[in-house]
DNA sequence: GCCGTTTTCGGCCCGACTGTTTTCAGTCG
């Protein structure tokens, strides 16, 4: 409902930019970044809080709060369907082709009736829209190959493939000699679960010599736009990256534009506007003279903020925790202590326990934990009980035989409808924690399907509920939850909860961890390895831990063996 | 259409690049 009604408003910001409206289209817009970011399910929202509730969201006004309710209440909303008679196009999938805005779709449609991307594609082959005005033969190419762009399927990429991507090329650039600094900027920077494209920015006293190289690049499928200061390429992999070249003094205040979020940007601009100065991304300015801009500190602190981490820059709240001093410290990378879910050999892992643990100990961990699939159920060769009096013997063994790192006896269990693991309770109570985690029945209704995970919280025998919401990224919907109730099932059963690390899961997803962490409920890092090259996955984890604001007291992995032994016997 | 440490009206972030034009509209981020 949320991502409908998102669509929805994106379109009608659409509509009225056809038609030269001034500023409403940008209104429908952020209604709809607001509405895309929200925790719940706005349905449930109305319910709770009626249209009062609605308004509350950011960038949601009466006008548009009653449009919400009219689509709750009759799934339609009147003034979009009016906007979509007189033109009736498929505006989302238009303007999805780069280079092909509002206008000159309205263009298309009055002179040459193009509703769709197959009508496009027509018309360009055709030849017709070089004859349109204001267009010609250039334009008509982009849009042909805007389209190839769009057939082949590419969207936003993980992060856990664009952070690879990203770095190689990061490393290109910092090779060359006329680089004197490069940084990866945009919602890479911010590590969203997905990216759109890579923004890179560099300092450099040769820019052209720079850009030169940076469209020239290997990787460089084509070249979209080259500038003096910014170009665009589309990469093999199937994503754009933008290089922005700036000078030294400008380098912090084009670092903090580049990286957005717009949201983010936008506010602190109006707060420069507020101190009578003017933001950009060449500096603050105090009338003509620059004032600020070198370092990215130096521009939040101009403008009267505490540095805030590119993680939480998304204006939900932020800024304001950063003018009252009530920013977050945010959990950080060499405060982990380790791993709380993998698998081995003996489940569907394709290394031994061992090689697991010395590549764990390797990273500097103090503890991990095996949680091989257990169970009747013949998924990822769960152990039965027989299988796992066995690994335990391997466990106990190795936990004699390597110093410096403790290997838990953990399972992964899965929960039936009713949210009952599938094992002996005698044989779970020996372990040193079970994670609890749906594998099956993922289309339950909302209602049985919190429960479910309700009862499994309820119950002692498990620790963890492992990537609770089920969804895989481009791929697989999460399941239909009640998730503040299931927050406040772990809380009341001091439970806690998984951020699953691996790159298409990232379950609990950011929104989801700040209620958690909001309601004082601890969550586990899990990278759900199978093997030891995917224990850097944590990072990935992490980085969602820091978005949903989580603190050092907020992740278990956090806490030193002696300390996480307590927790799991509680 | 939204919003308010200039509050219920009058503002609304800012600049680069492209292509089609001879000064700028459209698009993007």
């Amino acid at each position: 409902m949320n991502s409908q009604l998102a669509k929805i408003f994106l379109e009608i910001a659409e509509y009225l930019a056809m038609d030269n409206i001034p500023f409403k289209p940008a209104a429908y817009e952020k209604a709809a970044r607001g509405i895309e970011s929200l925790k719940k399910d706005i349905e449930d929202i109305y319910r709770e809080e009626g249209l009062d509730g609605l308004e509350k969201i950011p960038g949601v006004g009466k006008s548009i709060a009653e449009k919400i309710e009219e689509y709750i209440r009759t799934g339609k909303i009147k003034y979009y369907q009016e906007l979509k008679k007189e033109y009736p196009v498929s505006l989302l999938e238009l303007s999805s082709v780069e280079g092909l805005g509002p206008k000159h779709i309205k263009t298309l449609y009055d002179k040459l009736e193009i509703k769709d991307l197959a009508d496009l594609e027509k018309a360009a082959r055709e030849g017709e829209i070089e004859k349109l005005p204001r267009f010609g033969k250039k334009v008509q190419e982009n849009i042909l190959r805007g389209i190839e762009f769009v057939k082949a399927g590419q969207g936003r990429m993980l992060l856990g493939s664009a952070l690879p991507l990203s770095e190689k090329i990061k490393q290109r650039l910092e090779g060359r000699e006329e680089a004197e600094k490069v940084e990866v900027a945009g919602s890479l920077r911010r590590m969203k679960e997905t990216v759109g494209d890579l923004d890179i920015l560099a300092v450099s006293g040769k820019p052209e010599k720079l850009m030169e190289y940076f469209c020239s690049m290997p990787e460089v499928e084509a070249v979209l736009a080259k500038g003096e200061t910014k170009s665009s390429v589309r990469l093999v992999q199937g994503l754009d990256a933008d290089l922005r070249i700036v000078s030294a003094e400008s380098y912090g205040s084009a670092l903090q534009y580049f990286t957005g979020s717009k949201d983010h940007g936008i506010k602190l601009r109006r707060i420069a506007q507020e101190k009578g100065l003017k933001l950009n991304e060449y500096g603050i300015f105090k009338g003509e003279k620059q004032i600020a801009g070198q370092s990215e500190e130096e521009v939040y602190e101009t403008l009267g903020l505490k540095y805030i981490n590119p993680e939480i820059r998304e204006d939900a709240g932020e800024i304001e925790a950063s003018r009252n001093n009530k920013l977050p410290k945010l959990v950080n990378y060499d405060e982990i202590k380790g791993d709380l879910q993998m698998h081995s050999t003996w489940s569907d892992g394709s290394a031994s326990i061992r090689e697991m643990a010395q590549a764990a100990k390797k990273i500097g961990y103090e503890y991990i934990a095996i949680t091989d699939h257990i169970g009747k159920l013949k998924i990822a060769g769960a152990l039965d009980e027989q299988e796992v009096l066995g690994q335990w013997n391997e466990i106990d063994k190795l936990n004699k035989e390597l110093d410096g790192i403790k290997i838990f006896k953990g399972a992964e269990a899965d929960l039936d409808e009713k949210g009952r693991p599938e094992f002996s309770e005698e044989f779970l109570s020996k372990f040193d924690l079970v994670l609890g985690s749906i594998h099956s029945k993922f289309r339950m209704a909302k209602d049985d399907m919190t429960q479910r995970l309700i009862n499994a919280l309820e119950n002692p025998l498990i620790n963890i509920i492992a990537h609770p919401t089920g969804r895989i990224i481009g791929r697989r919907e999460a399941i239909s939850l009640d998730i503040e109730k299931v927050i406040e099932a772990a809380k009341e059963n001091k439970k806690i909860l998984e951020i699953n690390c691996y790159p298409d899961r990232l379950d609990l997803k950011d929104q989801h961890i700040r209620i958690a962490v909001e309601k004082g409920v601890r969550l586990s890092l899990g990278t759900d390895s199978h093997s030891p090259d995917q224990l850097p996955y944590l990072k990935f984890g992490l980085a969602q831990a820091r978005r949903g604001w989580a603190e050092r007291k907020d992740i278990v992995n956090c806490l030193n063996l002696g300390e996480l032994k307590k927790v799991l016997t509680n």
